[in-house]
DNA sequence: GGTATCTTGGAACCCTCGGTTCAAGATGGC
DNA sequence: GCCATCTTGAACCGAGGGTTCCAAGATACC
């Protein structure tokens, strides 16, 4: 009975990604997306509605499928983990198809977007994602001895005394360690957008590792 | 012979930079500067010419009239200034008027905005002055004494303000330390849009600080 | 093949966009 | 008061915004 689809809504919600991704959404329109998809502007409604759902099917499939968290957080590795994953950032960010595109995620941050609750929604589990990944892999780290001698005879009392002695003495300052991370992966997306130096971003993101390291 | 403006240019550009500053350029329309710098078109177009410029110029007074960098550049006690400086940026993107808002230069990197050479030099020169502020006050750390006994094995812990004229061993150490916290003021700004929490911010930062103090 | 149901194509919708123009009003030196 | 100069408000322009509607085309079950 029913009529089925002509063409393919994740190959065009691709190219879709493509174009907010690179573009922005306030600073693309619909007109765009009908020439960049190669379908029409009713099968486009049809299919995904508006420009905010369209904009935000976008976003999810972005994360679903262009955020490079898996290799990370399935690499036991420790450290040399954290290094490759910066790098490929770096790389991706300032070479390739994609060099000056910056992370759509990072750029949704500064836009307007963020007004809608569902796309903060987004943003902030994306940033999460991306926080535990690091503070697993600094946890394994540890493990593996690779972080410098340091651990012990911190932790001067501070304000959670909750923890009782079993607990790791540098967990707080693994999750902390794990936070400037991920703030320097969202700062590696913002200056490639502006065309900063891969070389200069590499050596940047090696020092912020290796005094992680050695601490 | 001449009739006299009715209105302070300044005045009315400072409305144009909080109203591009919280929404963005491209979803913000010249009737809504209108409406909120008061005046009408004409004034403004033979004032400040079209958007482009218009934005050019609202951007061009933020960094000379909003960017905190002038605190950090003139103080001169080394590591507190950065911590200072570092507090005083998460205080004034979490709360206050401006809270939310993030950084319009760091903005401008996100947006479709730096496609403008005009615009990207800017944000370029910005980024540099930046480090530069950050690196002239790591070099008065290390002057006093207040980074951790690591150049070189130079002096074990000890005040020493030494180390004259003489070609610094530490100086690409604390070049890179420069740049991971000009990368850090970045993502404070884009992380601080999305309602990231003050403490947690803050937290971050003085770990980072921290790191590179007792490296 | 008939037919119900969905997709598709294209046009039109209404609104706002950035930008320009023009006549009337306001101003201050002569 | 005169008059050149600037400001002001409003109308106007083409273009493009996002969205909707309806006929025409395609499909799969009966």
């Amino acid at each position: 009975m029913p009529d089925v689809k002509h063409f393919d809504p994740e190959a065009a919600l691709d190219a879709v990604v493509r174009l907010f991704w690179r573009r922005g959404v306030a600073t693309t329109g619909i007109q765009d997306v009908v020439d960049a998809t190669g379908l029409n502007r009713s099968s486009l409604y049809a299919t995904f509605g508006g420009k905010r759902e369209l904009y935000r099917a976008a976003l999810e499939r972005y994360v679903r499928e262009r955020s490079n968290l898996a290799p990370l957080e399935q690499d036991d590795r420790g450290l040399p983990a954290i290094t490759d994953f910066f790098h490929g950032l770096v790389d991706a960010r300032c070479t390739g198809e994609h060099a000056g595109w910056g992370c759509m995620i990072s750029n949704a941050h500064a836009g307007a977007e963020n007004d809608d609750p569902q796309v903060r929604a987004v943003l902030d589990r994306q940033h999460e994602r991306l926080h535990n990944a690091l503070l697993n892999a600094l946890r394994t780290a540890r493990r593996h001895g690779q972080l410098g001698p340091d651990t012990a005879g911190t932790d001067t009392a501070g304000s959670n005394t909750a923890d009782p002695g079993a607990t790791d003495p540098g967990t707080a300052d693994l999750d902390a360690a794990a936070s400037v991370l991920a703030l320097l992966a969202h700062a590696v997306n913002l200056r490639s957008r502006a065309g900063a130096d891969a070389r200069q971003l590499r050596d940047t993101v090696d020092a912020a590792i290796a005094m992680i390291a050695r601490r």
